[in-house]
DNA sequence: ACGTCGTGCTAAATGGATTTAGCACCGACC
DNA sequence: GGTCGGTGCTAAATCCATTTAGCACGACGT
């Protein structure tokens, strides 16, 4: 509607003053001697005319757009995937940054021509986020440019958020056992010795870790450890039917390594006529969408999506920040834990 | 990485050639006079150098970014919006095109300053995006700025992106009258007495009127109509349990109205030992990620987020295409409907 | 009276592209 | 020989904001 911008020239003329002045009054610098008359003229003019900095042609001159490029390799699968970009919206926000979001379906060709239409817009750092943390490679990038790792790492760049895997798994453990569980516990979606050499993702590894020294710690062991390559809802179904028949007096307790497993494992127990969590308690991980719709909700140690992205963006933003940053997963408590029947 | 960036400058010097040239032949201009030669020096300094235009200082000349706003109430919280989002990111990668993304929590400030954040980066034009369809304000945008809604409408801004609901509200009741569903068909959401005079949104009503004339071609009259006015599982369920004392010997198929209805009613009717489709038909509306996940698979009218997302780039794009475009609702077959048991 | 210093402000360059206006040269034609 | 037309190319302006370098003026000191 309204006809073309205002421009800095526009303001300068209705303060009488020239460019130089209205910009460097605007811009709130210190070290000039402009009355303070000339100040409040301009800052009046450039109310009046609802100026604002065109940030193209700033960045030009400065380098800096406020603008940061999010670079993932899925965007709409996933729940995680979209709580991550909204943590990073909403801090970007914030800081009066904004995303340029780009998707690359983790195709090398993609990930390349992304960097690149991100740095044509002159982006002050960008934001590469997986869903499966591995190791990423990274396109080259000009030397000012920030380069953050969500859910990933990279050599070359070593800022990487990460959830922290470790003590989450940790988490899921104690639970089990501070509700009295010892024994006929069911480890739901991962076998050591079968997945042997298989790589699943960096901080997976890191939760079956955390899993391993707290069952230990707390002199526990699995009742049994299934390998299920994919964590989708209809595998837990399936081999918890499975597991069922050979199990089923002795199962108190399951550990499923995430919602969706658990969520199938779920159906299958209630279809054989087994309570959640009278006969048998449940606790997971991710915190998806699915744990709060289950009958009883799901107990689960949450993948902090949001807290990601507000921790990646926050990491572009101060170079301070470096190294490995590792995000809590917090225990979100719902009803599928019990004490075990006896 | 790399020291700096290439300018147009470098590639004119090494092409021997002034900028002016370079930049005439690398925008394939027709109508100059400049030598087979010339170009061909030009391309190829260019690819040696690896040139590529700062879109910024492009922008400023030209009024053409190729970047888009894509600012939205709500990114994270429903699929739909990643959905949204995909269909508009990949359809803006294939042409060219950058997407900056912007959540506005439906807060008219936040609003404001979206519109401002992308203006202020001379965004070619904006899309708006709402989750409940209605009639959105939109805050001025400069003349040469297209402005799409998605999901949503605005007096002064004709061009709409809309799911075609009634289309949809009807395939439902063919689906359920072709399965031979005569009677003890139950609507499942919505009362058209009792919630008289509320709004729910505007594609919302047209699902009513599809549903509405289907029913009445068919020859067809709901046994009830439940009115729940929030669409979530719990209340599903809770609908579900209650109407089944009363409903439970002659229910035969439920019309529910969104797939979260659906699910939750699903939880009841198995409580209660009935069994879906055999006992009890299911349709309903959106293609949530929950629909996949039940057993038996829900049968659904999908809600295309993402072709929804594309056409709406599309129509940035194309000043051409104006009004409101209808964007079909297609019919996602699973295992929930079933004939009627006699 | 003249140099010095502080004060208040601005001209012009800059960043990287596009675009308008027009220059220099050559051959053809009268 | 002068003019006209075409060919091949470039100088300079432009978009908008930031920044460097420096001008003009008055007061002050000696």
């Amino acid at each position: 509607m309204a006809g073309k911008r205002v421009t800095l020239a526009d303001v300068a003329r209705r303060a009488g003053l020239s460019p130089t002045s209205a910009s460097m009054i605007l811009n709130g610098r210190s070290d000039t001697r402009l009355s303070q008359d000339a100040h409040d003229r301009v800052i009046k003019a450039a109310a009046e005319l609802g100026y604002r900095p065109n940030v193209a042609a700033r960045g030009l001159r400065t380098d800096r757009t406020d603008t940061i490029g999010f670079i993932s390799d899925v965007v709409a699968t996933t729940r995680f995937a979209s709580g991550l970009i909204k943590g990073a919206l909403d801090r970007a926000h914030d800081a009066g940054h904004v995303l340029i979001v780009l998707e690359t379906a983790g195709e090398p060709r993609r990930e390349a021509e992304a960097v690149e239409a991100a740095l044509d817009r002159q982006v002050d750092g960008v934001i590469f986020a997986t869903m499966r943390s591995r190791e990423l490679y990274v396109p080259p990038v000009p030397d000012g440019t920030r380069v953050v790792l969500l859910n990933a790492t990279n050599e070359l760049h070593p800022v990487s958020i990460l959830p922290d895997e470790y003590a989450g798994g940790r988490a899921a453990v104690d639970l089990l056992a501070a509700a009295g569980h010892r024994e006929g516990i069911l480890l739901l979606g991962h076998n050591a010795e079968k997945e042997r050499g298989l790589f699943r993702s960096m901080t997976v590894e890191r939760r079956f870790a955390g899993i391993r020294d707290a069952m230990a710690e707390h002199g526990l062991q699995f009742m049994a450890e299934e390998s299920i390559w994919l964590w989708e809802p209809e595998n837990g179904y399936a081999a918890m039917t499975k597991l069922l028949k050979r199990h089923r007096s002795s199962l108190r307790a399951i550990l499923a390594l995430n919602d969706r497993l658990a969520f199938g494992a779920q159906q299958a127990l209630t279809e054989a006529g087994l309570r959640v969590p009278d006969d048998v308690s449940i606790v997971s991980f991710d915190n998806d969408e699915l744990a709060s719709y289950m009958r009883p909700g799901l107990t689960t140690i949450a993948l902090p999506h949001e807290a990601m992205g507000t921790a990646a963006v926050d990491a572009v933003l101060d170079p301070e920040r470096t190294g490995e940053i590792l995000v809590p997963m917090p225990v979100v408590e719902r009803a599928s834990i019990a004490a075990p029947r006896s």
